[in-house]
DNA sequence: TCTATTTGTACACTATAACGCACAATGCTA
DNA sequence: TAGCATTGTGCGTTATAGTGTACAAATAGA
């Protein structure tokens, strides 16, 4: 039970833990065993690819992302890429589509923001640029000290390093696409 | 042995035979048996996450693209800049949210298909990643003559330098965020 | 043609995934 | 406090993954 990712387990575990699901209610979902999604989350067990299925569509989260072990808090990043992650509060939620790539030096993030969370992020090391799309609500952006908004549909581009961070200020919930490039 | 990705077998068969590997040569290669690879290619065996890895690593493919049937061999990356674009038809609305930059090398474009509406593109010059994120609908992805299917919400990287297409066989909009790297 | 080698499949055996259940620990309520 | 419900873990059992091996069929070479 070596050689697979290592992310799973954490992974899986810290999604059903931010859907407040016990074991029990997980295994109501998916329909696998409580004591296998246990041992899944504890890296005891190497489960099958029909058990993962289960578990994905149970869950009703994309394959891919499962695997990656993607619904995971942001200060968990400092292992994929550069120090300095976003100071995060609570109702702030972190997906990564594309997990940071020597090849093409980025990275691909979908971030939630539940109405009134905030989070602020250190400048970056130099040369870092984000880019950014609005998916679904207000997006207030600070960039060293100063904020701007912007609304579904809108872009925007920014360099790292300085002090950032994102705030939703609307009623409903905020969504927007991050390619961070170093 | 049901509720999982179909194309396993097929694709990790179809990959051997281009790669013109026996079974023998392909367990030497990922240290898995001749028999078990033989039974996923028939699908009469689910494999664990930890065969999986076995056979991602000993294939040298990316593992969600193992689980996929998704095969691409990642050439080598020359910088060059763009020239082809998609041959567009009717139905067919492409945005530009960022353009084509140098210091990053990449553009980031969102497609909207409109039901039934399809899209070729000659194969880019060598080097050239796509990343799509689908938002909304299905996408039909064509490489090199064979068709994938994703839904809202995952994700698909692949090399831009071969015959690849887009096509909206759903009955709703088709919309996708797709980041080019050159 | 014949012989040797290779190939993929079937089968028996071993290892481990996956399960149901019991239970200790924890949390909640009266 | 006691009693009850919930939670996660451990364990024994069952099912199946994964292996090594034999073998028929296919292939390669003389």
């Amino acid at each position: 039970m070596e050689n697979q990712p290592s992310s799973l387990g954490k992974g899986l575990r810290e999604l059903r833990q931010s859907r407040q699901w016990s074991l029990d209610q997980a295994a109501a979902k998916s329909g696998v065993s409580k004591a296998m999604l246990g041992q899944i989350e504890r890296g005891e067990s190497s489960p099958t690819l029909a058990t993962l299925w289960k578990i994905a569509t149970g869950f009703q989260i994309s394959f891919t992302h499962l695997i990656r072990g993607c619904f995971y808090q942001p200060n968990d990043l400092s292992s994929v890429r550069p120090v300095n992650e976003p100071k995060v509060t609570s109702g702030i939620d972190v997906r990564v589509h594309f997990p940071f790539d020597e090849t093409v030096n980025f990275e691909w993030l979908e971030l939630h923001l539940a109405p009134g969370a905030e989070s602020h992020s250190e400048p970056h090391q130099g040369g870092v640029t984000e880019r950014i799309l609005v998916i679904e609500g207000i997006l207030d952006l600070c960039l060293s000290g100063q904020w701007y908004q912007y609304s579904a549909g809108e872009t925007v581009s920014f360099n790292a390093d300085q002090p950032h961070g994102y705030r939703n200020s609307g009623l409903g919930v905020l969504v927007f696409q991050d390619v961070i490039h170093y």
